[in-house]
DNA sequence: CGTGCTGCTCATAAGAGCAGCACGGTGCATTATT
């Protein structure tokens, strides 16, 4: 039997599923093939099945990761449904005992177990990762895997170790799945997990059934108004996204007053009453739920008819991600965004500063001494702990630092002097700066754009429309007829290599109108009027 | 980075005007107390 009779007959037995899609079937047949994998395809859009096919069929355990310990909760019970004791899964977490993790380790030692579920914290624990390094896993699947660019510079730094683990592990097969990854997320991706040849796999990121609108607006109470108006209209259920925790609860408790039955979901409330609110929303017990960024992965309800900003994401990456929530079902659905220009200050600050130089020459310096574990660098830098691992982690890109075993961290052989290697951190970190600026431009000029958003959308992610959307507002106007139609050809080829003498090399993205869009490797997208790149001679086309 | 408070000054008094400042997201894990 070959591979891919393996796989369905694995799937129909197994699973119950009498069809694996082409783009399913690509990437399984990696994994069996012992390559590595990235997926992006939509949620709901069997991204699970992908790992847990192939599974099935490999020797040993699969090792799951996956953000959130409720979204691994869902996980588990979703194959413990299926009541097959050869898709038993087990979490080594801190929600388990101590003796109940000693069991889940001795399962898995045991090939009891078939799928673990782990933080990428949890890998970055000597002990536990030499725990499951023993029960020799054939696979490693990384869920949600746009939070090692989105989370692993600057909130969860393990995520950018999760290369290291797997190596530590090995190297079995590793298959990263997202929803959204625009193409240097990617890259983020397939570099920070240490990927060789991997098959990627990058389904049609159209949502032909979600109308996509945008609507700017002067000031908070006019952005009021047009919601309220809005939400008059529309079937709930729905989700409003807004930036802050205090604007997340002042707006739900507004709606309620003025008869909209809302509720509020923000990281800052206890987990009891997150998981209360979320499963109320499942239920269709609450009818609009006003959330920050953290009401989302793990959401998979598909009756969901609208999403609603108000404010401006920090980048088409997140928008593409929370209006994806509306309409898996496949019914019409709207995406609206009422933004202001003045959103995009607090996305900046969020995006964070540029690290102090002394900071990381301190750092730098503790680290030449000798390795050392991350207590003891805060000890001896007095960095706090969420400063520490972004210093870490710059100090490693430049190679300056090494994290090593043990979970502890040295200068690298031939690392530069402190000096220098505070000021190429700086460096790095001015770069990434910018290109999450350049995420943000492009986030702003989608909203203001007169052209088909769907396009523009798409052209983001590295995909080509032939024809505009039909489903945003700029097409159903006619305003994006006006503008000169998206074109497939330029004096340079769309998804063609180009080099810029300051800029450096980049992908052409799109036309529209007089304008391009390129992605620089190094700073990100810029926007460019062709008759001047023309005139100027700005671009050269590289082979 | 930008908003929106607080509190100061000015000085017919009341409120206008402005400077200064606090505040702002995403979650794991761990630890010390109840």
């Amino acid at each position: 039997m070959d591979v891919t009779a393996q796989l369905r007959a694995a799937a129909r037995e197994r699973f119950g599923w009498e069809e694996l899609r082409p783009e399913q079937e690509t990437a399984m047949r990696a994994l069996m093939a012992g390559r590595d994998a990235l997926v992006v395809a939509p949620t709901g859009g069997g991204k699970s099945a992908i790992y847990q096919v192939p599974a099935t069929l490999l020797a040993g355990p699969t090792v799951v990761v996956s953000p959130l310990l409720a979204l691994q909760h869902d996980q588990i019970a979703g194959l413990a449904d299926r009541d097959d004791a050869a898709l038993a899964a087990v979490r080594l977490s801190s929600a388990e005992s101590a003796s109940a993790q000693r069991a889940a380790v001795e399962a898995l030692h045991s090939g009891r177990v078939e799928y673990v579920f782990v933080t990428p914290e949890q890998l970055a624990d000597p002990e536990k990762l030499a725990a499951i390094r023993e029960a020799r896993p054939s696979l490693v699947a990384v869920d949600e895997a746009h939070c090692i660019s989105a989370w692993g510079y600057d909130f969860r730094p393990d995520y950018l170790q999760l290369g290291r683990a797997v190596r530590d592990l090995g190297h079995p097969p590793v298959v990263a799945l997202t929803a959204t990854a625009s193409p240097p997320v990617r890259e983020d991706i397939l570099s920070r997990l240490g990927m060789r040849d991997p098959e990627v796999v990058i389904s049609d990121l159209d949502r032909p059934n979600i109308l996509l609108e945008a609507v700017q607006c002067v000031d908070e109470e006019q952005r009021r108004q047009r919601l309220l108006g809005r939400l008059r209209e529309s079937q709930p259920p729905g989700i409003v996204y807004v930036s802050t925790r205090r604007a997340a609860e002042e707006l739900a408790a507004w709606l309620t007053d003025t008869g909209i039955e809302a509720a509020a979901y923000h990281g800052g409330m206890s987990a009891r009453e997150r998981t209360r609110r979320h499963e109320a929303f499942l239920a269709d017990e609450v009818p609009v739920m006003v959330a920050t960024s953290a009401f989302g992965m793990g959401i998979d309800k598909p009756n969901i008819r609208w999403v609603n900003h108000v404010s401006l994401p920090d980048s088409p990456d997140s928008y593409f991600q929370e209006i994806g929530r509306a309409g898996r079902d496949g019914e019409p659905a709207q995406a609206l965004l009422l933004f202001r220009t003045e959103d995009t200050g607090l996305r900046k600050f969020f995006t964070g500063g540029i690290p102090a130089v002394d900071g990381l020459s301190r750092l730098a310096e503790a680290l030449r001494i000798g390795p050392a574990t991350r207590t003891a660098l805060r000890e001896k830098t007095g960095l706090g702990p969420r400063k520490l691992g972004e210093h870490l982690s710059l100090l490693e890109e430049v190679g300056a630092a090494v994290a090593g075993r043990g979970g502890k961290w040295r200068a690298a052989a031939y690392a530069p002097g402190p000096a220098e290697a505070a000021e190429a951190a700086v460096e790095q970190a001015e770069r990434r700066q910018t290109v999450q600026r350049s995420r943000l431009d492009m986030m702003r000029n989608l909203a203001e754009t007169l052209s088909c958003r769907g396009q523009a959308l798409l052209a983001y992610f590295g995909q080509h429309l032939d024809q505009p959307c039909g489903h945003c507002d700029n097409c159903l106007s006619g305003a994006a007829d006006e503008v000169e139609a998206a074109r497939d050809e330029g004096p340079y080829p769309v998804n063609g290599r180009v080099a810029h003498p300051e800029w450096g090399d980049g992908t052409v993205l799109r036309y529209s109108g007089d304008q391009m869009t390129v992605l620089f490797d190094d700073l990100g997208y810029k926007t460019l009027s062709v008759p001047v790149v023309e005139e100027q001679g700005l671009l050269t086309e590289l082979g």
